[in-house]
DNA sequence: GTCCAGGGAATCA
DNA sequence: TGATTCCATGGA
């Protein structure tokens, strides 16, 4: 495969750190130049800030690197739109965006996030990566680029034959038996995924989400928002989001009795169909503050 | 040793 | 419906 180039000049909301750390996904990784390298779908690609511009170097099997970019990195969006409302809202919003300015919610692949939102379950984010990257070492494709190899995500197809001890074996500790039994379901077509790209009512996809083992609330709720389904009103609600909204909207002494319709009803009232990106920026500003 | 992590499922009232 | 408890693992 020939390597690619593709130059972003200027973008208004785009910040590497932003859009990387923010939580949303599982398989980038700084560079020791401040760059992050990365994979997605059979894209391997590094990223480097030259001046206001950024530099995009590597190797894309399907199509042209500037398209699979543009789609990944959702570019048909007005980020700065949304800000702008959102930053309205209240003086909270206003400082959250402030930190989180260049994020972009990514258009991830949606079995890669539904299987990566299940490994996250009651985990931590470096070991959720640490996980992922075993998980496709051992079951995805190699692709060399640069003098090394990355892994592919694996397929439902790539993971058909691995057992419950195997996943076991990776560090999946006990959500071995879901991601068992969720790549079942959908090896068997008990849920379709082409159908659930096609449906454009949310309620309809996230009961059809909650389905599949492993998946509750708030997984379902990272899939409908980080996927390419992309539905930003939804809200998922966890450790993170419940303590950042108990301190600014509830003020609850025990942040671990705050009631969760209470969070989403607060969320709908304030952020309404753009609740989900609301919930990003607090998240980051939160977590990272 | 203890606590915690981008929670979910089983169980019980 | 709502609250409790258990579930591996690894780092702080």
């Amino acid at each position: 495969m020939k390597e690619q180039q593709y130059i972003l000049k200027k973008p208004e909301t785009f910040n590497l750190k932003d859009i990387f750390e923010c939580g949303q996904c599982f398989r980038w990784n700084e560079q020791e130049d401040g760059s992050y390298t990365g994979i997605w779908k059979e894209n391997v690609v590094n990223i480097k800030k030259e001046g206001q511009d950024y530099v995009f170097t590597g190797i894309c099997k399907n199509g042209n690197l500037e398209d699979e970019i543009h789609t990944y990195f959702d570019m048909d969006r007005n980020y700065e739109e949304i800000k702008e409302k959102l930053s309205h809202i209240d003086n909270y919003m206003k400082d959250s965006i402030q930190y989180g300015k260049g994020i972009r919610i990514l258009n991830q692949d949606l079995w890669e996030t539904i299987i990566s939102f299940i490994i996250s379950a009651n985990n931590n984010i470096p070991r959720i990566k640490g996980i992922i990257e075993r998980l496709s070492k051992a079951y995805g494709k190699p692709i060399e680029w640069n003098g090394k190899t990355y892994y592919t995500f694996p397929t439902p197809e790539e993971l058909k034959n691995v057992t419950v001890e195997q996943y076991r074996a990776l560090g999946l500790g006990f959500r071995d038996i879901r991601l068992y039994e969720t790549t079942k379901m959908i090896l068997e077509g008990k849920v379709n995924l082409k159908e659930l790209e096609e449906n454009p009512n949310t309620m309809e996809v996230r009961e059809t989400l909650l389905t599949l083992s492993g998946v509750g609330p708030k997984v379902a709720d990272c899939i409908l928002l980080f996927s390419d389904l992309k539905r930003l009103e939804v809200f998922p609600i966890d450790v993170w989001v419940r303590r950042v909204m108990n301190d600014l909207y509830i003020k609850n002494e025990d942040e671990t009795k705050v009631n969760k319709k209470q969070i989403e009803k607060i969320a709908k009232e304030k952020f309404g169909n753009l609740a989900g990106l609301a919930q990003q920026y607090l998240f980051y500003w939160r977590r990272e503050a």
